[in-house]
DNA sequence: ATAATCAGTTACAAATAGTAAGTAGATGGA
DNA sequence: TCCATCTACTTACTATTTGTAACTGATTAT
């Protein structure tokens, strides 16, 4: 008997946001734009995996990457049409968490 | 100046899903208990993982695990309450994946 | 005895993530 | 002119996580 398939797009958007960091950048960029060391710092990534993630979301078309040629140079980082659009998924894992996560289960708790 | 904290339990909430497979076994889980050999095969993940994946979903209070004393042994996992409050947050990503993602962008469509 | 079934576990190789130092391009000061 | 500064990355290296495939243990049918 064969199993039940996953549907091929629920699997793209899981791989997507099943990967470290890609979260939290989209739902860093979800109120306005960023630049690079701005995300750093808020998320604490390395500078090297922001890059890397930066890079694939770009690629995915979820991030939009804007050089304004001031100096020194500023780099915004932007949600796409299609990026911003994981506004709701983001929200109910908001709602998700407020309800279901203790305190206790925090990261900073734990130190 | 201070830069915007993410909130901690948001954090905890995109931990738990932004980890590979975690997604998909909670994805999986959602219309019934399946058993091990079950979810490896609908999955494709291998044993070594799906167990390690599994206990810490247990330990997180997600999923829930009931042997079965037949012959052979027969286990089955279960969504607990917070496990299965879940679902608007797949019902999300399924909707996203349905309007953004394009047969292209498929793992499938790789081969 | 032997084999079969299920639910894992183990040992090891391959891929990914984390860390810290370094690079590049533009400017401004000594 | 030379050095320092500011961002936005890269690079080299180590540590952790993942993937693969073979193996274990308990139970029962042949």
């Amino acid at each position: 008997m064969k199993s039940q398939e996953i549907c091929p797009r629920f699997e793209a958007a899981i791989s997507l946001l099943g990967q470290r960091w890609t979260g939290l950048i989209i739902h860093q960029l979800m109120d306005e734009p960023k630049r690079f060391g701005q995300l750093t710092e808020e998320i604490g990534i390395s500078g090297r995996l922001l890059s890397e993630r930066l890079k694939n979301l770009e690629g995915d078309g979820l991030v939009e990457r804007t050089v304004h040629p001031e100096t020194p140079v500023r780099i915004e980082y932007s949600l796409t049409e299609k990026g911003a659009s994981l506004q709701p998924v983001m929200k109910e894992i908001e709602r998700w968490s407020q309800n279901w996560i203790e305190p206790a289960e925090t990261a900073e708790s734990t130190s």
